[in-house]
DNA sequence: ATTCGATGCTCAATCGATTGAGCAAACTTG
DNA sequence: CAAGTTTGCTCAATCGATTGAGCATCGAAT
């Protein structure tokens, strides 16, 4: 990148306004009445240092300085809601903590997901939180060697504290939702279906046990064809939906919005069986509401999760059981 | 943050290792075969760093090495689907390039704006691309300033290489299919509404100009209140539209998908009126399709305008008239 | 036996800002 | 006016990694 002007530093300004560096450092980072500096000079440097374009050399400044006030997040994507609240609350509250947030996104690749959280590390991050990691305690166990706390968000870890969805109490309200939308609207009760994500997934996994507790709680016995837990992908949940066209009344448990995506062109493309479909679906978005057969939602509570995760930064925690955080359940 | 562990450096290594700084130095960034240092010190070297979760100390590295390869992006948010996409992909393609990226979300306060892009400045960022920035000229005269380069992109400024959409053509065409389908649909021909934005936005502007265009293309004339441009909220949209109740046959032009929320929850409420409304969005939201009465969506081409962005890095470009990146329309 | 080129390593300066220590001049106080 | 205090500034070490220069040692060639 052809720089040809070197970048303005303090020892530049010291010569252009007749001061030491030491002189004009204190100034610029704002200690210069704490360092008995003149009026007179700061306001000479400050001049000067606004005509220059000075800004700070970061690296040298933090690399001289006892703590970076760097925290660091990993997110696997930004193109969804849900881990976009994050990331953006995320650097919102850290700013309002005089901490400067750095956040990467992973694309779920387990690989870059540790190579970014070393390059977080490397910048002296002074906490790193891993947001929905596929592999938290592979990072968790890196931060540990190099000195730098570590939190879950999202998903949860054994090697760190964790702060994640109530998921199991949510998707057993949810299924309760659909299940009495189900009988109210179409006068059915039979078992729902449970459409995408992974079994293998802590999160995934908690939402089926819920939802098979709410059939439980109704003594309603489910087929095992009923979770259908292969994939998060809106292609995914339309394959597995493609081979059933439902003969009466059907209720769904959609487990993302990335799957209810796909549940949605399946439902469009149902024809007049359409009406005797009802759906609820984990995760929030604001044209939920206006999807036909959609009866309700259920939202994480970013703004919490972030707040508990705030409180653990710069905390010994010896406990490492995963703080639930409640979920709103939204009602069509 | 009680960080009682001091993080390894080369020189606990050098200890460790029997070998001096420079050598685990160049072990560590690769450059060992070059400087002919033996693979049994090398192999040594890598074994203890791994034991002793050893991570580069990116501010010594950048302060000394010639380039940071740090490129910076500004974001005005990350929930929304457009600059989530910007965002994610930004970070791959950065990647890709072996360039190291640095997003930050600005809330649209002009302020922090300013503020961040002096943070990425000082964090040494070879480039700083300014997205949807309110003020980018401000930032590119700092950078100027500073000796970095700058970009626009989605936005355009006057003293930096822009790239953002071709808001005009796209909104023309989107005119076109709302009126088409106004046609078809309900046999009715008359001026479409437009609403959202800003009209001091350089993009609403543009909008509305396509949006005039089109409608002179048919020779309709459009009565001055049916430019409804006084924000982007979901709200504001509502509020606008709270008054209007239609006669008949209504189209309308939204210009944004949060101001699409405040549309369709106006249109849910409308009660049979509701079948004579058609509208269309500037910008793509994978429900859009399910919304009635939605009949297509501009699609902004994410990829290509990061394309351009990253074809101008390093380029020295006198010409600084905005790079026009072609829309998808997509039709329902 | 001397010269030469590898080989394998270390030394020390350097990047830019920070900061404890220190010094001279001006000003107070008794 | 001597002693002490305050004011306003500078010096130099330091943070951790990088890198050009340099220094032994060894085997091979002349």
């Amino acid at each position: 990148m052809g720089n040809e002007t070197k970048r303005t530093t303090i020892y530049d300004i010291a010569v252009l306004a007749q001061a030491s560096p030491s002189a004009v450092s204190a100034v610029l980072n704002g200690s210069w009445q704490k360092r008995r500096l003149s009026k007179s000079l700061a306001e000479r440097v400050l001049r000067i240092a606004e005509q220059e374009g000075y800004a700070v050399n970061a690296q040298a400044s933090l690399l001289r300085r006892e703590r970076s006030h760097i925290i660091g997040m990993i997110v696997p994507k930004y193109d969804n809601r849900y881990f976009g609240h994050i990331a953006e609350q995320f650097e919102a509250m850290a700013r309002d903590r005089n901490l400067f947030p750095v956040v990467t996104c992973t694309q779920r690749d387990p690989e870059l997901e540790f190579e970014a959280a070393k390059e977080l590390v490397s910048y002296q991050a002074e906490c790193l939180i891993s947001t929905g990691a596929t592999d938290p305690d592979r990072i968790s166990a890196f931060c540990k060697a190099s000195g730098v706390q570590s939190i879950n968000l999202d998903l949860p870890g054994t090697l760190a504290p964790s702060v994640i969805s109530d998921n199991y109490s949510a998707a057993r309200d949810l299924t309760h939702l659909i299940m009495d939308r189900c009988a109210s609207d179409l006068g059915w009760t039979g078992p729902l279906r449970f459409v995408g994500g992974r079994r293998e997934d802590h999160n995934t996994s908690a939402r089926i046990a819920g939802f098979e507790a709410a059939h439980a709680d109704r003594g309603i016995a489910i087929p095992e064809d009923h979770i259908m837990a292969q994939g998060y992908s809106a292609q995914t949940a339309r394959l597995l939906l493609d081979d059933f066209t439902p003969d009466g009344p059907t209720g769904l448990f959609v487990n993302s919005t990335i799957s209810l995506e796909g549940v949605v062109q399946w439902h469009a493309g149902l024809g007049e069986a359409r009406t005797f479909v009802r759906y609820g679906c984990f995760d929030f978005d604001p044209f939920g509401s206006f999807l036909p057969g959609n009866v309700g939602m259920v939202e994480q509570d970013v703004g919490q999760m972030l707040k508990r995760a705030f409180e653990l930064i710069g905390v010994k925690t010896g406990a490492k059981e995963a703080m639930l955080v409640p979920c709103r359940l939204v009602k069509f």
